[in-house]
DNA sequence: TGCTGCGTGATGGCATGCAATTACGACATG
DNA sequence: CATGTCGTAATTGCATGCCATCACGCAGCA
């Protein structure tokens, strides 16, 4: 028998064995995160699914699971929209992810890590202070995303993760728009430092509050820059 | 043109003018969430579509989104289960509740109420006292239900109440079962009262300490409970 | 007796089909 | 020229159909 019927269309890699939903739901996030699908556009259902190989039906099942995420919105005669994130927006998300985030390291202080644990975390704050030092704030901000992430991930809450990665993703495509109009950011390094030495010291109190301060104190300059620049609304 | 090809399938109430997979997804999920459908028990696909009288596209549809929301699991060959709460689900919910609620609270209370908004919150105080004084425990856990409610949809935080309504529904299952378990909740209704009180004067960070050790005592008292009548495990 | 491999029927993933809805433009009318 | 009405094509919601996959039972074998 041959196996030769793939080669179909260029965009599907050779042995992709999830689902086609599966497929649509990460292709399209990765699209919308990564800006190839910018905040306001909108696309038809047999529009996506020509462009992804597959039919309408394995589209329309990733719409619903990203609508959920707030990263579209489906309007019936209009396609999907990829969602806009306003500065009100931000804050709600800001005001959650400062509390959630520091509840998590609260909890990581308190329940101690390994080695290799602790290790993940380092690693991602010596990469930040290198990226910072040859001023590579791409690096740095895929170091700093690292860290957070970790943070919630050793917390041992699945939930937390999960909401935490959901708020954090509606928030990306914001955060890289500012990445290049804000100042250095040396003390977000100092901060994660500190907050790494609270839970070397098991610290639960230390690390709440520092990485809580240090979430809003982020907060604060994003939705400051943002309303400076006033970008694409809507 | 006679409009008359409705009475099709009994279940479908007469005008219901939202989509078929709103149908379902809200259907189910008060099934779930009313234990007609308990935790643990399987439905193949098309026998919810028989059920809820459509096809099995719209079912589908409901099942991804009742998926994210962790109320059913969809197991490729043996339909969809619906999730059990178990003990440690339900530490990771209300560790996430008290915080969140208690967040809700402070915005609350720093932002202030009108008299329409305050009045909403002493209607349910006062319907919870008066639960409590006839004993009706079923009652007495609506008007909590609507307390706590009030409290995430006041703090004018879109994304919080989401979320929290999100947490709570998961942990609904389990807080009915052992509603006759607990001892009468009147140190819950000076804890309202009291979460008022601050509101009223708006004081964020009593609002917020009240309601956040409110909610972690009543997600110890829960979890002490679960753990002895140990329910129906897996 | 227990284990393994195979056949078969059930099931779900997805493509396709169909009909209802509605956006949009053309045309008419004031 | 503005406004309202109608016709049409585009689009979606949902049903249906098909095929690959997998669970399960049975038989054959150690």
């Amino acid at each position: 028998m041959s196996k030769s019927d793939f080669a179909e269309h260029v965009a599907a890699s050779p042995a992709d064995r999830r689902s086609q939903t599966l497929r649509a739901y990460h292709e399209l996030r990765r699209r919308i995160l990564e800006n190839e699908m910018p905040a306001g556009a909108q696309y038809l259902e047999q529009t996506l699914a020509d462009e992804l190989g597959m039919s309408r039906t394995p589209v329309r099942e990733a719409l619903i699971r990203l609508s959920d995420e707030r990263l579209v919105e489906v309007k019936p005669r209009h396609g999907a929209r990829v969602l806009p994130v306003s500065v009100s927006d931000m804050g709600e998300i800001y005001e959650l992810l400062s509390t959630l985030e520091a509840i998590a390291a609260q909890r990581v202080a308190e329940r101690g890590l390994n080695s290799g644990q602790l290790a993940r975390l380092e690693t991602a704050v010596a990469g930040m202070d290198q990226s910072l030092d040859r001023n590579d704030l791409i690096a740095w901000s895929a170091y700093d995303r690292e860290f957070h992430n970790a943070i919630v991930e050793l917390s041992g809450n699945r939930r937390l993760a999960q909401v935490v990665a959901m708020f954090r993703d509606q928030a990306h495509r914001a955060r890289m728009q500012t990445l290049t109009l804000r100042p250095k950011p040396t003390q977000s390094n100092r901060d994660h430092a500190a907050v790494v030495a609270a839970i070397r010291k098991r610290d639960g109190n230390t690390a709440y509050e520092i990485h809580r301060r240090h979430r809003q104190e982020a907060g604060r300059m994003l939705l400051r820059l943002l309303a400076g620049q006033k970008p694409e609304g809507l």
